[in-house]
DNA sequence: GCCATTCATGTAACCGGTTACACGCACCTC
DNA sequence: GAGGTGCGTGTAACCGGTTACATGAATGGC
């Protein structure tokens, strides 16, 4: 558990705002207004409060600077896991944002169960204006009961009652893929599903089914964690079947990668033998081989979505809000056949340049 | 107004130790100590103070107490970016570890020049105990300027007079690769860098060169920027070269996976026609068709590592850590043949579960 | 019965900033 | 000369906790 704290004691103490009003024969208070440009002073007291701080190495304390003001300009994010592209591009989404508007992040990963999310979500209070959380595994309704009511939430991937949400189409991006797979012919189609008790893994596979149904595709489901291992193994099992489905849809891409891998080993060619589609649009997913034709989520505008909620003020449950997915159709579902894609093109286009 | 702005007020503020102290009819230094287990307290109090505390939904204020107790169990890290499964991993390493011993994150990426630098970890100041820093982008001597003297700070990649470090053994890495590569007969490697003012890349380089040198092989030097979109752009003048060079080296995977992509669409078959080595092993790399060959870097552990030193509270120069690498061979470099491989088998096996 | 101890708790000074309000002064207007 | 108006600055209360020290009651030894 905790263990000692950071020693501090071969370091000499911070210089303070009272140090440096002291040496600069002024009042704390004309050091505070200086340095956040606060009603008139004179410029002589300026540059004689800055030629201090600068000699005593000055830097205001934040911490006492948050607790006078109430507020701490810090985002706290709470999520799931970090392994993997998907997170890393959700952090990413939600500091762009915040840099942008002044704030910092305070992350916090690796949330199995309710009592480890409320311990954290409550050791945060005071260090953070406002929560962004990110809980797929947890019951919203279960969830709800460990946010506590004094800070603005916004949630991801999960609606609960009396708190702002960004979701996902998660079911609608799923049907286009059933009916993109059936329209180039595919009446027997795989699906790997995610972890059960997880959210957007259900409504894919919601969305999966209504799709097989519409269509009258013949489905079968298989289940992983959404993890390439599992993705891995789920890829075995399917090219071991027998009649073999001629479509495999994958509830994310590293399953889907994970599937792939299988298949490689397995020799079976992808889209040749057997057509793959994943989910998420991860950025590596276009540089797979065959390049994966998935669903794409605007990850990072998830999180860049969520902080401006947070940051608009408005944390009634009136926002809610639900990104749209697209279809991007690589090589991998077998749709086209040529080296040089319209897919392919056109996303690599859209890439940003760093 | 149909819609009126909704301000936070409507947000009932918390209750404060001294709400708790008044209601349960005790001073404010009672309902502390119930709440942090110090001093010996009648067993009647602490229930009387846990269920007023209980009913007033009473969640003590972190800022406040950090600021009281100097100690705010919060580590920043300071990246220059937030992009792909690199970082993705060296902040899952370093959440890992301060989650295990109670410490908080406060993530800051993008740090392209030493002015934004400077400012975000100005700004931390009295939120953070201390500080995880990689900057490979700047000159080591730069960025000692731009570091508060108050504030325990680790860098990563990086060596500073007077600052513990943790260092990855890039030369040595790079030096293997030529070998392996020259052991199967490579005579004419191209080499594809990243950024010419990274550290990283630079020892990368200088172990390139050494090795190309020892072993009398004939260097093409590239240049990209650790994106898969330079690699790309490299691999496409390298299968454009005649003669073509036989091997390739690129100095992280991102850069490999893109010249993967870009001798797919050339028609240049990995590693038939030409051996392709990367470097890094990020989570995917086992995945990529073919599976590649690179150089382990123990990228988590980087992070975890750093947080160590950092809680070691040894924040003297004393702590320089150098992080070995391993080649891990896998299908791009041709050294192998058979489906079922050796690296792949082993580094399945020793992947985290989760 | 008196003093020393121990236990349980209260009082108030901090931590390092911000800011409402007060104050002194120069200048202006009648 | 009295009163008004800005300007530049200082005083002190406050943000929400922690904790050194003080206090008072109960216990025990003599």
């Amino acid at each position: 558990m905790p263990r000692a704290p950071v020693r501090t004691t071969d370091i000499p103490p911070n210089a303070t705002i009272r140090d440096v009003a002291a040496k600069a024969g002024v009042s704390v208070a004309t050091v505070s207004r200086v340095f956040n440009q606060k009603g008139p002073i004179r410029e002589a007291t300026v540059r004689r409060v800055m030629d201090v701080a600068g000699a005593l190495q000055y830097i205001p304390h934040a911490g006492a600077r948050s607790l006078s003001t109430r507020s701490t300009r810090t985002i706290g994010v709470v999520l799931p896991d970090l392994h993997g592209e998907f997170f890393s591009e959700v952090i990413r989404g939600i500091d762009l944002a915040a840099r942008e508007s002044g704030y910092h992040l305070l992350l916090s990963g690796s949330h199995s169960d309710r009592d480890e999310m409320r311990a954290v979500v409550q050791a945060v209070r005071g260090m953070v204006d406002g929560l962004i959380v990110m809980s797929p595994d947890l019951e919203p309704s279960a969830l709800v009961g460990e946010l506590p009511a004094g800070i603005p939430t916004v949630l991801l991937n999960a609606k609960v009652d009396g708190r702002p949400s960004i979701t996902i189409d998660n079911a609608g991006g799923a049907r286009d893929v059933v009916r993109h797979l059936a329209s180039l012919g595919h009446k027997h189609i795989a699906f790997i599903g995610g972890p059960a008790k997880n959210a957007d893994a259900e409504q894919r596979r919601r969305g999966f089914r209504a799709g097989a149904k519409a269509h009258g595709v013949d489905p079968v489901e298989l289940t992983g964690n959404f993890t390439e291992d599992s993705g891995y193994e789920a890829g075995k099992a399917i090219a071991a079947m027998s009649p073999r489905p001629t479509a495999v849809f994958a509830a994310n891409d590293s399953m889907a990668i994970g599937a792939l891998s299988a298949f490689r080993d397995a020799r079976v060619r992808v889209p040749d033998h057997i057509a793959l589609v994943g989910f998420d649009d991860i950025p590596i997913a276009r540089f797979l081989d065959p390049p994966l034709t998935t669903v794409k989520v605007p990850i990072a505008e998830l999180g860049r979505r969520g902080l401006q909620i947070l940051l608009s003020g408005d944390t009634q449950a009136t926002q809610a809000a639900r990104l749209e997915t697209s279809l991007v159709v690589r090589r991998s579902c077998g749709a086209q056949q040529s080296g040089v894609k319209q897919g392919l093109k056109q996303n690599r286009k859209s890439q940003k340049k760093r």
